[in-house]
DNA sequence: AAGGCTAATCGAAACGTTTCGCTGGTGTCA
DNA sequence: TGACACCAGCGAAACGTTTCGATTAGCCTT
């Protein structure tokens, strides 16, 4: 009976919890024998604190093994240090690389970084945007899936900064790094049109998006150079995704006239191509010149070594977070900035010169 | 004077700021003409709340813009509905396809996943693990860089639930998601004795991790189980990464009587090396055989096709999350669970069987 | 010697929620 | 017609910080 209600005054003691557990700042200040108020500006250096309490603060601190609940702190101070970062597909070399150098001048600057990948789905995207949101995050850095209503919604009105990289949606009037896609894709199909090729398969990216159709414009533009007039049946869209690349590849290598270049709109798809290429008994470049967007760091190492466009994702990634941070800290015009990088055509040897008898 | 003393006093009120600006729960309780116990109530579904109150909270909500402040909830309720990730590498395939999958199925559960990647680097990682708790993180999981005393004595004194994944830190009883390293290895270093190698380098991972050991462990039981002394000019540590593994490969290739095959025990490694071999104007597999720990997706499109280990990327992320889940719902026996998958060895084309000019 | 200045410390009111326990009104049963 | 249970709704006390203004005490001026 006893033991039984003394459980139960347990429980209850436990459920009410005046504490969860960890030791808070009230016992600090208890075991030093000082305010709270006290351990707090000794924390933050917020105001100066004697020698004498400051030792025995820290041996407070020491002997309970006390430590600080940014919960509550960013409840107070309304910052959480934190701030959101979504990238269209995590799995993806560009954005990874990317999101590496973010973390680490983030991380310098003395923000976490909340990651999240909307796997290219906008709904997806939006959800994570306002799950960022409601956490509070103190800035967010956007690689959008896509544009649809709800998040630019949510994006317009929120006060925290937003950034957007990769991709641009109009309108918005937040600062955004960019990459000059079109003339990137135009370069490298400028290229294949230099090598003779007339008919060059072109696997899109999601016209959803503004590399979508930024890159689509820079093949129309060098397509229009060479005096070549566009076949819309050449153009197939590979959702910026390894199997809708296959796809598009297949589709466009069993055309009955087919082409004799390929370019893909990004690294993920050009992989899909190739692995119809083969899944086709056809060989690269003999049979097919292939070209992409996005470079690989095994690229100039593995066969058929690709002709790429790489983007400069250290930059890319140094500059976002530059951007984020100055805004933060207050210190930018209130004119949205957005910057544009540009590729560099890596050439190697998965392109070859239009041969008699392809051109048959 | 008038306007001076106006802008003043907006200041004022704007610093001291009863609301930072966003719409509270007051606000909406106002609008509705309810008290704020009754708006919390209808929002979690705590208690039954009258159509008539519901719908004139709705419409309060809608009107005013509410959205609800996850970190005050977090503060009362002592769950933040984030989960902590720390990775090695984010740049490693590997640990993006686990962080992916872990994602989804987190995601699923209405957990947000908060990434960081030590780079390899314990003290940053020790410092990550320090931020995530701090944060409140209602769970840990953790691809450890390596072990120090720091993180041990972090995990073992958090009441928050942790699973490790991919490297084991003993003594810690806490949950783990691992492969069987030494027979992956092992297999993979039979099938190159099988081939008839018998200097066989191996590029090894850091030895300060579990990953590290037993895989090599696997190579010298491979060697053991063939009748071959173990040589450890043959042994280089390549630290997990590209540009050590470069080095290390380099070293070996280099030495007065060079192996005829190579083991890298990952990915990363693998690369560096084939890009040493490619300087040293050597051809794989005619002048020497490669294979490695991790697969690509790209392994077996790109020449030569590397014959590597497998790991159940999916398999992994999905337990380690599931595994946390269950501690988090509290169903789950006290005692440590550790899982050990196994991986699959890919032949493919990057290893030949021994000639006579090799052995000679 | 009194007044004023500075520096160190503290008390208490927030921040925006959740939740416990209470109220008052309605319906049910004896 | 009470007694009772029940339900919707509410007031107010937390959660663990930060921060503002007040209170000392010591010291320097004049």
């Amino acid at each position: 009976m006893e033991a039984d209600e003394t459980f139960r005054e347990m429980d209850e003691i436990r459920r009410r919890g005046r504490r969860s557990n960890a030791p808070t700042m009230i016992d600090v200040a208890r075991g030093a024998g000082v305010s709270i108020a006290t351990v707090s500006a000794f924390l933050n250096g917020t105001s100066n604190v004697s020698p004498e309490l400051t030792q025995r603060i820290e041996a407070a601190i020491a002997t309970i093994g006390y430590e600080r609940n940014a919960i509550a702190r960013s409840l107070k101070t309304g910052a959480t240090h934190t701030i959101g970062l979504t990238v269209a597909d995590i799995r993806n070399p560009f954005f990874t690389d990317v999101v590496a150098t973010i973390q680490n001048v983030l991380g310098r600057a003395g923000f976490a970084v909340m990651l999240c990948s909307s796997d290219e789905d906008t709904a997806k995207q939006d959800e994570q945007i306002k799950l960022l949101l409601e956490r509070m995050v103190d800035g967010l850095i956007i690689a959008p899936a896509g544009e649809d209503e709800v998040m630019r919604r949510l994006v317009k009105s929120t006060r925290k900064p937003v950034v957007l990289i990769d991709r641009m949606i109009e309108g918005l009037g937040v600062d955004a790094v960019l990459l000059d896609n079109t003339e990137a894709v135009s370069e490298a199909v400028r290229y294949l049109t230099g090598l003779g090729h007339r008919r060059i398969g072109y696997i899109s990216g999601t016209p959803n998006t503004t590399t979508g159709r930024d890159r689509l414009e820079g093949y129309r533009r060098a397509l229009a150079a060479a005096g070549i007039v566009l076949d819309p049946s050449l153009i197939r869209d590979g959702r910026f995704r390894e199997a809708d690349g296959y796809r598009a590849a297949m589709q466009l290598m069993t055309l009955p006239e087919r082409p004799t270049a390929l370019f893909s709109a990004n690294n993920l798809m050009v992989i899909g191509a190739m692995r119809a290429i083969r899944d086709l008994g056809l060989t690269c470049p003999a049979d097919i010149s292939v070209a992409s967007m996005d470079d690989f760091v095994w690229a100039d190492i593995f066969g058929p070594r690709l002709t790429t466009v790489a983007q400069p994702v250290e930059a890319i990634g140094e500059q976002a977070a530059r951007l984020l941070l100055d805004r933060l800290a207050g210190n930018a015009p209130p004119e949205p900035k957005v910057l544009t990088l540009r590729g560099r055509l890596m050439i190697r040897n998965s392109c070859a010169p239009l041969t008699v008898s392809q051109s048959a």
